[in-house]
DNA sequence: AGTGAAACGGACCGAGCAGTCCGCTTAGAC
DNA sequence: GTCTAAGCGGACTGCTCGGTCCGTTTCACT
């Protein structure tokens, strides 16, 4: 790969990034390549649709999720663990309109499948203690994720028993 | 003003309620006057842009809600009234996309001014009781509504002292 | 039944979007 | 320095949408 397509590549996943997190998935592909420095054809190039790069963009967001998730399950306390895990991913949220608006094309990337598991974990073994409430799955709880980006300790206080 | 026109007018809101309750403001004028089974032209005579037809669903809505809001105002038990309208607002979003993608919207809609003023009593009576935390303005904890669309609660649980 | 105004609806326009294409530029191997 | 393939970007297309316009239809009053 040639040293100046690289560089484009980067820039345009990375204006790609801030674009959706600050306009949500509607921004379009000539505000991307503006905020780039490159031609709107050279996005097309590496991404041959809209939803391609899409597709990049939440990856990349779900890989740094799965990082901190599996910080988590190093964690000594449960509670401690899941909560600290659901802070982090709200914050995330709260800071990209890409992850509000794009969690259900989230579920069709592959790299969630594991975070998927590890976020299961987590919930399991904070309900095993107790310290969390146990009529919700792990999958309900996270849907809870895009409140807490604005008031965690209300909706920790509400899934804690 | 003439039979077919009121008639015609009423098909107009409702189609336009439905299709933006079920697929949000993006829906087009089109649809919406495919459903009403009126040309497009006949929207736009009514309503002279996309933006006024919003305002008056979500008028409507607003509507509603300020009558739930004085419903629980009637009320004796200052927790049950806030619990009762806090749901019943959490139900309507959860029935409507057009609400939760219109929040912002609707702040500016004269009516909302008067579901507002009541909206902060219903909350100052919970807290005098210290029945609901205080730690939170009524306008903050109203926006736990649309997390609260799905698991009420623990919402509430969040938000009980 | 006749008439005039009100209402209708679809043809039409312009803007903005995703996606294509091709002539020009440039990196980097020799 | 030369050469060539990889890369570039902007002109272009087709589509959808909001909004306008006007010839035709329908209401409702006498």
């Amino acid at each position: 790969m040639r040293a100046d397509a690289r560089r484009n590549l980067d820039r345009v996943l990375g204006a790609a990034t801030e674009c959706f997190a600050e306009g949500g998935l509607d921004v379009s592909i000539d505000e991307v390549a503006r905020r780039a420095g490159v031609g709107h054809g050279t996005v097309f190039r590496r991404f041959p649709t809209k939803e391609a790069l899409l597709d990049a963009v939440l990856g990349k967001e779900i890989d740094r999720m799965l990082l901190l998730a599996q910080g988590a399950l190093a964690e000594d306390d449960p509670w401690e663990a899941f909560s600290g895990f659901f802070r982090a991913c709200a914050e995330g949220y709260g800071h990209s309109r890409a992850l509000v608006e794009g969690t259900e094309r989230c579920r069709e990337l592959p790299q969630m499948a594991e975070l998927q598991e590890a976020a299961d974990e987590i919930v399991r073994r904070a309900q095993e203690t107790r310290a969390l409430r146990r009529d919700l799955t792990a999958e309900e709880i996270f849907e809870l994720v895009p409140a807490a980006s604005r008031f965690p300790d209300v909706i920790l206080d509400g899934l804690h028993v």
